[in-house]
DNA sequence: TTCCATGTTAACATTAAGTTTACACAAAGT
DNA sequence: ACTTTGTGTAAACTTAATGTTAACATGGAA
């Protein structure tokens, strides 16, 4: 095996399924923490950045349909995975859902084994999102949380669009970004933006670096190296 | 725009199935194959490299589960994504079904918008960079993720068209790949170009890779090979 | 409000990539 | 040996992608 354990969140109403499908989640190695409601799925969510969240539709305080819309709204759940549980088996709550940013459906009642078998399929393809954490390549220091990159021991703030375009292309060095990568990760994945705007933004932040270490990719993109 | 329209194999026996979603699908901008039993569905995967390939399980000459466990047992459909359809309802073909790496289920009869969004669904959370494999053959190691190619230490990158050349006559070195095939996955299906513009590219990938890899079989193809 | 920083767009310049042309060559068939 | 067929090569050419600049838009802070 490899990596740290993912991290599951289950939100229903019964204790019953919360008890049942979490000690079989545990048992194939996930870590699972547990939501009795809306709120409670939230506040979870916001402090164990889990990767994938399974909600009950019918929840009290708030659906699993608000809270994946909550969750979809912000960045840090941008790539989470969603499951829905739902007894409604009608067409257009699946659509719905889907089309909010929920990954699959499973319909109450439940059978854990199929919940599983899903949850291990969904998991069988995703590489984990890195973590919010500093980068260090070479000379060049990008600090999000100061919001500060480092070059050779003199610092520079950037503005918001050209810093989280540096943190992305940087997150993963040597890896080509597409430019569609570059627009959904960056300016999000509704806003429409022109041709040259990532253009614009690359030379400033070349610009501003004065290192040279973004490379063009004609064609395909771009890639931050050393 | 961007990359090409992801491309999609339908295999069900029932042509009306195969009309409608094929339309939807291709309104949806993707680009529709399909196949009416279990052989053809096998012979154009193998032609067309499908993205995803949706599955009767109920077909003649041989059920969606068949295919899907020869497919999955070859390299080449180990990323591939597979949907099931199915009328059995039945959990146990469920798990059989995805334990055995299908990607999805859809019960019969299938609603049209529910499929579609499920399609879109799944390619949503692809990075597409992701799911390509590094090749490694002797000293050379081509690298689809940073868009390098490595020869002996050294790295090199090639233009778009070259590498996408390389990729693919190395992705199944000693197999000869016929112009066709060539011209198909490299250029597309629908774009003419004229007959030297492969000998070009070959020519352009040989020098700059230096070594000798690329062997010609005359009237028939090209080939890679250590 | 006014100012300033940031973000976006548009227009044009520049460069790279891709394709075609034209011809030279080499192998296979007659 | 000669013709045919298919491929190699270089250079001219066309197309497409990115670079660059400047002007305009927006939104927040002073």
């Amino acid at each position: 095996m490899e990596g740290k354990a993912k991290k599951i969140l289950i939100a229903d109403d019964e204790p019953d399924i919360l008890e049942i499908v979490g000690y079989n989640l545990e048992k194939e190695g996930y870590e699972v923490h547990t939501a009795k409601d809306g709120i409670e799925a939230l506040e979870k969510a916001k402090n164990i950045t889990p990767d994938l969240i399974i909600l009950d539709i019918m929840m009290p305080r708030k659906t699993g349909v608000e809270v994946c819309e909550i969750l979809r709204s912000q960045p840090l759940f941008q790539d989470t995975f969603i499951i829905f549980l739902t007894a409604m088996s009608d067409e257009a709550s699946q659509i719905k859902g889907l089309e909010m940013g929920a990954d699959d459906y499973v319909n109450k009642p439940i059978s854990t084994k199929v919940l599983i078998s899903r949850v291990n399929a969904l998991f069988r393809r995703i590489n984990p999102k890195d973590t919010d954490k500093l980068i260090r390549i070479g000379e060049i220091t990008i600090d999000p949380v100061k919001f500060l990159v480092n070059i050779k021991g003199e610092e520079m703030i950037l503005a918001k669009k050209e810093f989280e375009l540096v943190y992305l292309l940087a997150s993963r060095p040597g890896r080509v970004f597409l430019r569609n990568e570059i627009l959904s990760q960056v300016w999000g994945n509704d806003v429409i933006v022109g041709d040259r705007t990532i253009d614009v933004h690359i030379r400033k932040v070349r610009q501003k670096l004065g290192v040279d270490c973004i490379t063009t990719v004609k064609g395909v993109g771009y890639k931050f190296d050393a």
